[in-house]
DNA sequence: ATCCGCCGTCTTGTATACAAAAATCTTGAC
DNA sequence: GTCAAGATTTTTGTATACAAGACGGCGGAT
């Protein structure tokens, strides 16, 4: 099992990035990650070559590598875009979806709906996860599946402070059950529709996550 | 200028790649390229990972990396998602774009025509890049610009073959017109419909491709 | 003759070495 | 006291070394 330690290191940085342990704009010093993880700098350089090709990390020739910083512009832009993919998931999911595809995204719904009713925002988080998963599998296009999950996952930080936001959570419990039904019944327009607003920032929303960028840089001690 | 060899060695591989250099399938044996470019083992390796980040090449542990090789309907699936990417790129385009815009997009045009009354296709091809690149940059958005220059870009060598197909050229550029009125004239609609059905490979065109796909296959010697 | 297993060679994966650039500290001048 | 230039330290980029797994060939058994 000791095999190819940088796929592992590459999952646990990446990790680090997505879940906040790295902090954007952090430095990544190689031979401290080196000794964190007991192995030298060869595996941790190759992790990081990978992480600098999918944007997660930013490598300055000779000045190491830095977690990416995206702007506020740039991190809606990536709202976005992902909309208009999970939408086109959600359109293909509703005329491709076997049978198990909708027994496994009403199984997440239920699970959501259980996270919903007891307030409980983390575990929502979870289960939402695995509720855009289900609808990218039924849509039945392995490369459209790998995409959103990539930039789901990129997006994950800010997902998370979003669901903060007073009401999110229920609003966003009922968002699903319009998707699940026009999945179910093969409407792919409304499929299309419902998941592109679910997940784009649009009005308040588009506030609430300039919002909590800025909070969050103040808190890193960047910005004025 | 000797800076950061492992940035030119990812960009001279992939160019190899991208234009069929090195076939799918093929074996990239890291000793062979360091020779060929004079280096050590060491920057290929970073430039191998980077590459495999973005899927370009696949790494097997312990057996080295072999350049991917996607299922035709793999292909088709990237087609469509490309397809959807443009339109939105389109959509974006013709709400946003500036005067600099208008005037990169209708000298890509212009380009294309020669192209095109000439019958060049080498040409055309390349003229076709710079107009898509048009339409990514009026849609001021930068992220959705890397997205859909990256697969754009990993498409190359299908979209390459498909313009020879008979009388593909001038119906690609009679599409073209469409499109450039549809943006200019902010026809979000419109343009979003243009580009998606520009891109998507229906009809005659997805035999077309599979054709294509094969022929490769039975030329570089695998399959039966 | 064919198939299985063993041994040698080749290639990959990781560690280490070393040179060069960047960052930091020190010292001296104003 | 502040700033700048030089020296020192740190860190990156690339090369090399070495161990362990994969591949291929050879020989023996059936």
């Amino acid at each position: 099992m000791s095999e190819n330690i940088f796929y592992k290191l590459r999952d646990d940085i990446e990790n680090g990035i997505v879940t906040g342990a790295f902090e954007p704009g952090e430095r990544l010093d190689e031979t401290q990650l080196a000794t964190r993880f007991g192995v030298s700098r060869t595996p941790i350089r190759e992790a990081l070559m990978q992480l600098s090709a999918i944007g997660l990390v930013e490598i300055r020739p000779r000045r190491g590598a830095i977690v990416v910083d995206p702007a506020p512009q740039r991190v809606y832009e990536m709202f976005e875009v992902m909309a208009e993919l999970e939408g086109m998931a959600g359109a293909l999911a509703a005329r491709r979806h076997t049978e198990e595809d909708s027994a496994a995204l009403l199984a997440a719904h239920e699970k959501c709906r259980e996270a919903a009713v007891s307030e409980d925002t983390d575990r929502y988080y979870y289960e939402n996860e695995i509720f855009h998963r289900a609808i990218y599998a039924a849509s039945r296009s392995g490369f459209l599946e790998e995409q959103c999950t990539t930039l789901h996952r990129r997006l994950r930080p800010y997902r998370r402070l979003q669901l903060r936001v007073r009401n999110r959570m229920k609003v966003s419990f009922k968002e699903h059950g319009e998707i699940v039904e026009a999945v179910l019944s093969g409407d792919a327009d409304r499929a299309r529709e419902g998941l592109r607003s679910h997940v784009a920032v649009q009005g308040d929303r588009f506030g609430d996550l300039v919002a909590n960028l800025s909070n969050r840089e103040r808190r890193s001690g960047r910005l004025g």
